[in-house]
DNA sequence: GCCAACGTTGGC
DNA sequence: GCCAACGTTGGC
């Protein structure tokens, strides 16, 4: 697993929540709630930091980097922890040390198309990429910073984005 | 829909 | 603390 380096990738499935909803949002921002797995919680509630920049991935469906984001303040506590009509609802987190983390993210950029999981395989800097190991599951994840500038230089001699 | 991989739960 | 059972994730 890569230190924290101010590099982030997050998913989610697009048919949930996908770069055009974040897109249409005042000042395309959301807190990125919900994540309730102790090692993404660790990532996010420890290490993420104002200015980190964050790969939005999209899962299940059109699965690939959608585009870059950017961390907006601090982490602070989930408030959809203690809503009881949230799916992700958990009563037995303490009001005095809450037990899940969110954080707000903005978008940076969309990117001009979707960059598929199989090109990113393609790129040998990307051999030990965590969102590449069989059986990555985590929604929330570090990225190196070679990683980052792989895909991003990638991102501009192949798509036309920047 | 299939299935591999992983996390969580709970009996012991 | 072990580990089987179960639920979830997520690529294909």
């Amino acid at each position: 697993m890569a230190k924290n380096s101010g590099y982030w990738l997050v998913k989610s499935e697009p048919g949930c929540f996908s770069i055009d909803d974040l897109a249409a949002l005042p000042g395309q921002t959301t807190m990125w709630d919900g994540v309730r797995n102790y090692q993404a919680r660790n990532f996010l509630r420890d290490s993420m930091k104002e200015g980190d920049r964050v790969f939005f991935y999209h899962s299940i469906t059109g699965v690939g980097i959608a585009g870059l984001c950017e961390v907006v303040g601090k982490p602070y506590p989930d408030p959809t922890q203690w809503n009881p009509e949230n799916r992700h609802f958990d009563p037995a987190s303490p009001a005095d040390t809450p037990r899940w983390y969110a954080v707000d993210i903005r978008l940076v950029r969309k990117f001009a198309r979707i960059l598929p999981l199989a090109e990113l395989r393609n790129l040998q800097e990307l051999a030990e990429m965590e969102l590449l190991k069989r059986g990555s599951r985590l929604s929330v994840q570090p990225v190196r910073e070679e990683e980052f500038q792989a895909i991003m230089a990638y991102v501009g001699e192949g798509m036309g984005v920047r």
